[in-house]
DNA sequence: AACTATTTATAAGA
DNA sequence: TTCTTATAAATAGTT
């Protein structure tokens, strides 16, 4: 717009096309601007020039964000749908495991089976029996290890007299309990709802999301 | 810039303001435009009037996503991140829930015993007791149930002899069981790995989400 | 919405 | 990049 007239079409020369760039860039700044504080508008411009160089504007009076949120109620289109769709589905797809992974527990709890054909029954039953008798191993193992760790601690207190006079003398010695302690589940010690039907089990413990 | 020079702050007649508004905004987008085509560069414009009314240039070669996709990554900020905060949120809660779920099963499976105490081994193991128990009871009920609708269905058989010979040929009936089904979970008919340790539980059934 | 005197933006050159 | 400057373009005030 001086020294002679241009065609409005690309600038070939990469030099001048970036030189132009910048004269207009800041041009078309100062004018946001003075439309700001002239018409007190808010004003944001985004520009990424051909070398792929952002710059922006926006006016002191607004936020980028602000302004783009408004632009998406304007428009009705959010912007962002794309970004949420993944995080819904795996949203989903965790609720899915969620309601399986809880189906698994009342159905080892010996509710819910109205689920389960004949066969499938037969094997939960075999299957909760073996672990009964894993869980019972495992207590009694438990059982024995205290009594061999109750006997070295007699062992070693009749070895040296002065340990047990400084700090055992409360008898609450026990190495392999430690508790209070935070559990992934509070079994309940007497089992008042096992034939309760449907969601009541002690699943209490975890958050309900939905 | 005609007709007299004028200073840059806010217009305070409503109408002028609104015109300069509209003009300056034509100026505005013109400009945008010819450096959008003179520079090849993308230009989003978005503003509001003081009257809240939004106007928007976007460059013919870009969307208004794509630039502002461009501006977070080169700010470095995430305009949309208290939106994502809540699903994250959620999402992490979830996977926790699962997590513990996940425990609670391997520990009425007999693995994963070593985070509970004495105590809690013990109301473990007297819960597995019942639920087996139940389970059990279950599978007889339902061993009574089929046998009496043999029964009947011999019963019904003799009394309408037509029937056994349209659909009853192949001797597959079975009221009760319907398979075969998608299962909640997958019992093994076997139990090769109930003392393995870790996390080698049969929840492949599961996709795991991590 | 149109006009136009003036200011402002800027293309080309340095 | 910045400055210069002749000229094109934008626009403030008016109609």
């Amino acid at each position: 717009m001086a020294r002679g007239k241009i065609q409005i079409k690309r600038i070939e020369n990469q030099t001048n096309r970036q030189v132009t760039y910048s004269k207009r860039r800041n041009g078309l700044f100062k004018k946001a601007h003075e439309l700001t504080v002239l018409c007190d508008a808010r004003v944001s411009i985004i520009m990424v020039s051909s070398t792929q160089k952002l710059h922006e504007y926006i006016s002191p009076t607004a936020t980028t964000k602000q302004l783009v949120d408004q632009y998406q109620k304007a428009v009705g289109v959010d912007l962002w749908s794309s970004h949420y769709e993944k995080m819904q589905e795996q949203l989903k797809k965790l609720k899915d495991v969620n309601r399986n992974l809880r189906k698994e527990i009342r159905q080892r709890m010996g509710e819910s089976l109205n689920d389960l054909s004949y066969d499938e029954l037969g094997f939960l039953m075999e299957d909760v029996d073996n672990s009964l008798r894993a869980i019972r191993e495992r207590k009694l193992r438990n059982v024995e290890e205290i009594h061999r760790n109750l006997l070295l601690e007699l062992d070693a207190r009749g070895e040296d007299p002065h340990y047990g006079l400084v700090d055992n003398g409360g008898g609450d010695y026990n190495p392999v309990l430690g508790y209070p302690r935070v559990l992934a589940l509070r079994f309940q010690p007497t089992q008042p709802n096992l034939h309760s039907g449907g969601g009541s089990s002690d699943l209490t413990t975890f958050a309900l999301l939905e």
